[in-house]
DNA sequence: GCGACAG
DNA sequence: ATCTTGTCGC
């Protein structure tokens, strides 16, 4: 049973469970895009032997890519690595950081997928539900369905398709370099989503916001181990 | 049954 | 995710 203090699921089953139930409150993003005027990256580093992790929440001015707010948390891995439930692993850490941020984001990219998922609840999604923020999901792999490689010029894009229905979009956010795998989280339209990546990367493969707590994370990992 | 499998 | 050097190319 769950941990009646957490609230956190104990077992693959329970956690399961809890996406089932979470999913259900995933919303749609408005018809008509909102441009937000902060976005957050989000990320999370490990140490070598899975005993500690550090998360990252960098804000960044949506169009001059500018930081203008970041936090941090240490915690412990919440749940073990299992495809498919690596959310639960940190989510309590990335909300810990979240809370300790003053200018609060419009959204959250998140380092992993959203919709594209086997219980369509990745990662993205249960951030965006638990926050209330909208979200999205950016991934550096493939983790379920199957598309069609996308041209080789930046913008270019193939629906990444899982089980017959559209779950997310392999993006080329770079010119001849490897895509992305974006996918919806929380109150934003895959369009939109699209749209908001390809703004956060005038220059490298990962959104700015992305590479950002991706630094982050990792310095403070890197002092909390001494080094 | 076997392999694959976000970070 | 993390362990790791050099190397090719703009």
């Amino acid at each position: 049973m769950p941990d009646a203090r957490s609230g956190r699921p104990a077992t693959p089953a329970e956690a399961e469970r809890e996406q089932l139930r979470l999913r259900e409150l995933v919303r749609p993003g408005p018809a008509r895009p909102v441009r937000p005027a902060r976005v957050a990256g989000l990320d999370v580093a490990y140490a070598p032997d899975d005993s500690v992790l550090a998360a990252a929440v960098v804000v960044l001015d949506a169009v001059t890519l500018e930081v203008v707010d970041s936090a941090h948390a240490l915690g412990r891995p919440a749940f073990g690595y299992v495809p498919g439930l690596f959310a639960f692993r940190e989510v309590p850490t990335l909300l810990d950081a979240l809370e300790r941020l003053t200018a609060v984001p419009e959204l959250l990219v998140c380092d992993g997928h959203g919709r594209a998922h086997p219980r369509r609840f990745g990662l993205a999604c249960h951030l965006g539900v638990l926050t209330g923020l909208a979200s999205i999901g950016v991934a550096k792999t493939a983790f379920v369905g199957t598309h069609a490689p996308p041209g080789p010029a930046r913008g270019d894009r193939s629906p990444l398709v899982d089980a017959g229905e559209t779950v997310g979009a392999v993006l080329r956010t770079r010119s001849g370099v490897k895509p992305v795998y974006v996918s919806t989280g929380h109150r934003v339209e895959l369009d939109a989503a699209v749209d908001q990546v390809l703004a956060l990367t005038p220059r490298y493969r990962l959104p700015e916001t992305t590479r950002q707590a991706d630094r982050l994370c990792r310095s403070v990992l890197r002092a909390r181990l001494g080094g």
